[in-house]
DNA sequence: CGATTAATTGACATATATCTCAAAAATTCC
DNA sequence: GGAATTTTTGAGATATATGTCAATTAATCG
């Protein structure tokens, strides 16, 4: 538990349970990015949330289901910031450079998260599924809008993902500067068709601050439970 | 070991420990393509292998060592036939295509080495530096020649590299046919800044096929079953 | 063949992981 | 406060992995 504890702190105003929950995928999220998700354990993920090793079994089936659990909430809150982020953008060419550059600040601002999702996009394809799907949207746009001279298939897509995947790896290894995002966005443009000095020019233009912003849940007024 | 056993069968002609230990590595090979190189342990190898657990011992100290033996022959083995396969083009651009094209058909050749390789090049780092090794030679080249415009430096490499791993896993997963390298190649090359129409040609012109050098010697009907 | 060396074996000691469950502790509610 | 309910605990049953080594088996050689 070293990092935000996000889904901690969204979980502090609900039910004891609610927050043993919270604290185990927020220690899951740490182990994961720490070990990788093969490597993780059970226990590990008990020891770091500082819960006995049977209180796991209280919430989660097994390691997967944890660990799908946490993907799918990383990657539905990924998803929702970069489309709160895009809002009244209508050029595709802008708006495929703007989601790159947004995904990786937004995957490396938090490394934790950033890592677990990366390590969980290899696992669950179907989570990168979701977290590309309007990127295929934007990329048809383009060539709807005459910006895009590639075909739009799931061979352009995948190569395109790993393009992206490369980066955030290598921005959470501090192998790659705050420009990773532009950098990345400039060659995909190219890749995609669109001119080079456009390319760049799109690619690197300054791009306003988004602060990551975390829900608050009132406090519940949920009673019972089954059993 | 289901597959072509190519460590044991150059090693057949050695001693009884040079070919056990082959064997051993063939196995290896199998298990990390089945299982992953995370999720492989000693025991599936020697299982495979059909050997008892100790043997595994005598001739590698534990896991690391046999995945990291395993994947510098491969890497080696790849290194090789990609650069006899060069010999003779000068021209930057043909160069870097054929280096993919080549690179995705002869590791998705024999699935269980590729896959081997895939898994291996996530791990060992300093692995695909050496694969890597003269892409950015060619890189460079192409520079000087005038046909890329792109800066080469360790981002592109890596944005490149991880294009090519992408496409050779869903070429061994089947979800890309043979053309995943001339796709891709025509992909690096518009990011190179080569122009989409001399992209497209280079990247589908015809290559006189290589057939897999690996010492395959005829003699000997495979008769099954020691001992 | 018999002796010497090389190679293999598998039981064993050790470690660590998973998952269960009866009991204990904490919390809620009247 | 005290009974009822929720939540947590950690020992224990089970499983599987690692790495060692004395004993066995196979190969080699004079």
């Amino acid at each position: 538990m070293t990092a935000l504890d996000l889904f901690t702190r969204e979980a502090r105003n609900l039910s004891k349970s609610a927050r043993t929950r919270a604290r185990l995928m927020d220690a899951a999220v740490d182990v994961f990015a720490r070990d990788g998700f093969e490597a993780a354990s059970v226990n590990e993920i008990t020891r770091a949330a500082e819960v006995a090793n049977g209180t796991f079994y209280v919430y989660f089936k097994d390691k997967d289901e944890i660990a799908s659990a946490v993907a799918y909430r990383i990657a539905h809150d990924v998803v929702q910031q970069l489309d709160t982020a895009m809002v009244g953008i209508s050029d595709a060419v802008e708006r495929t450079s703007c989601a790159t550059r947004r995904f990786l600040d937004l995957a490396s601002s938090n490394p934790h998260w950033g890592l677990a999702l990366f390590r969980a996009v290899w696992i669950y394809t179907d989570l990168r599924d979701s977290v590309v799907s309007y990127l295929r949207a934007d990329l048809a746009l383009g060539v709807t809008q005459g910006a895009f001279t590639a075909e739009i298939d799931d061979f352009l897509i995948s190569t395109f993902s790993a393009m992206t995947m490369a980066a955030l790896f290598r921005r959470l290894n501090g192998e790659a500067g705050p420009d990773a995002g532009s950098r990345l966005a400039e060659l995909q443009l190219r890749m995609l068709g669109v001119a080079p000095d456009l390319a760049k020019r799109v690619a690197f233009q300054d791009l306003e601050p988004v602060t990551l912003t975390i829900p608050v849940i009132p406090r519940e007024a949920q009673r019972s439970k089954k059993n």
